[in-house]
DNA sequence: AAAGAGTCCAACCGCGACCAG
DNA sequence: CCTGGTCGCGGTTGGACTCTT
């Protein structure tokens, strides 16, 4: 599927490539990365005959060629994680990706728009139903904080001692969560 | 079968942070 | 300090694929 996408896109470049990647090119930028490593962009584009802007050989690899990059379907841990670090970074997802191994910034923020937030969306709607059901004058508890995170997080308002209910946890998946309190502490 | 709508994912763009000189 | 170069991040777009009518 991407040969044909490539194909299509090849025919339109000038001096600079653009578009899907071929073949060809990700074992030139990979062996480029193994001489220079994975930082120094502007020589592997420049060093290269790949005809890539440093960004583009850069998001590439972390996006596809980097070792342990892991494939295919989020697991339910996995999307709970996600949602959990969103609600707490709010759309960090460089950050959110770092708690995920082998899962790139660019696949959670794709997986965020394309499934999570609908689903997040649906569970607000499915809440504001109840609540209006239940009637609206009641006040919510004071003795619970609620955060509020920006731009698109302001549709989403959640509960703090849910959000750190850890109870149903796995040791494994709560060790990320202890070094991340003491980190920000 | 065809057309339109929706979904998914790779890639690009713009901006800000960082750092060396 | 200031400046220019480089890198990383988040938002957005484009296009192929899939589903629905």
């Amino acid at each position: 599927m991407a040969l044909r996408k490539v194909e299509k896109l090849r025919a339109t470049k000038k001096e600079i490539n653009r578009g899907a990647w071929t073949v060809e090119e990700d074992r030139k930028l990979a062996e480029a990365v193994e001489i220079h490593g994975p930082k120094q962009w502007k020589t592997i584009a420049t060093t290269t005959d790949l005809n890539r802007c440093d960004k583009s050989c850069r998001l590439r690899w972390m996006n596809y060629l980097r070792p342990n990059i892991k494939r295919g379907s989020m697991s339910d841990q996995e999307e709970d994680l996600i949602l959990r670090l969103h609600k707490l970074l709010g759309n960090r997802w460089s950050l959110i990706a770092g708690r995920l191994p082998g899962r790139t910034d660019n696949e959670i923020k794709n997986y965020w728009k394309s499934h999570l937030s609908k689903k997040i969306e649906k569970s607000n709607e499915g809440i504001s139903r109840k609540e209006e059901g239940s009637k609206s004058g009641e006040k919510t508890n004071p003795s619970k904080s609620t955060v509020t995170g920006s731009s698109e997080d302001s549709k989403i308002s959640f509960d703090l001692d849910d959000f750190f209910d850890f109870s149903n946890e796995n040791p494994s998946t709560l060790e990320w969560v202890s070094k991340f309190v003491d980190l920000n502490s």
